[in-house]
DNA sequence: ATTAAATACGACTATTATAGTCGGGTATAA
DNA sequence: TTATACCCGACTATAATAGTCGTATTTAAT
């Protein structure tokens, strides 16, 4: 309940590392290495990012990534769910295939918390926490 | 990410069934029944509820749960973590054994984010869900 | 007494989500 | 040509969640 992956820290981590370098390229090696993140790992998300452009990616030899510059506005539920997919307290705030949907005495209140919550999460951005 | 365990939802279901039953028993049976919910899984729970004095519990032929009357001004919060255990965004926020503790560069802008979930969560009672 | 219906509890298994690894590729500066 | 870095998908491992089972106890009714 209410934990952000791994793979969303290693994200922001990165992100926050970039933006204190500007224009200046990072490495994955470097990330990993001074945040001791498994390299593989922190790889394949910082690629990710790199496809959905909230990152540049240089290739070869002198490459790495920097932050894109117009990323900072972006909120947080935006960021989440393009790394992670739909996010929503239950199942039925995403998809609708829950059995108890029918007679479901809690739906309606749940999904009043969920709206409030996203809607919280929406207005808190990426530069809140990466500066 | 924010996601609330079945087992929760079963609590919350069973809870608020037998908030409109007043002194009434319900069994188990009766209310997986109701809603689908496996039987024995939400045996466990309601004999946790019970353990917890959310619910009192009577024994026997014609036996069954009630709610226990002064629970409904509990906190969603200390509801989560009594069935569930200590809840955070981020490993730090509970325990204090992430390697990356020393040279995070989130860590505190995640735990002020996750203090005002926190108390957002705080605010609402289980009240408010079950009525 | 005996039975039936219920709670109580712990150990077990199954399933799914998360975390992490590996192998082989492409791009580019030196 | 080599070294360093990004790129990508498939794979494995681990942990969390979900669900099951067996056995015991309590109590009302017969
Ligand atoms: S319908 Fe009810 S049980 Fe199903 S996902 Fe929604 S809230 Fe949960
Ligand atoms: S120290 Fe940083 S990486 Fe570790 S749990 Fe806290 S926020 Fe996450």
């Amino acid at each position: 309940m209410l934990k952000l992956t791994r793979k969303l820290e290693y994200a922001l981590i990165a992100l926050r590392h970039m933006q204190t370098k500007g224009e200046l390229l990072s490495t994955t090696k470097e990330i990993s290495d001074m945040y001791t993140i498994p390299q593989e790992l922190l790889a394949k998300t910082l690629q990710q990012m790199a496809r959905l452009e909230y990152i540049d990616a240089v290739q070869g030899s002198h490459g790495g990534y920097r932050i894109h510059s117009s990323m900072s506005k972006i909120s947080l539920t935006k960021f989440i769910e393009d790394l992670e997919g739909p996010m929503g307290m239950v199942d039925c705030s995403v998809a609708s295939d829950c059995i108890q949907l029918n007679n479901c005495n809690i739906r309606q209140p749940i999904n009043r918390i969920n709206d409030n919550i996203r809607s919280i999460f929406s207005r808190i951005n990426l530069s809140d926490i990466t500066h």
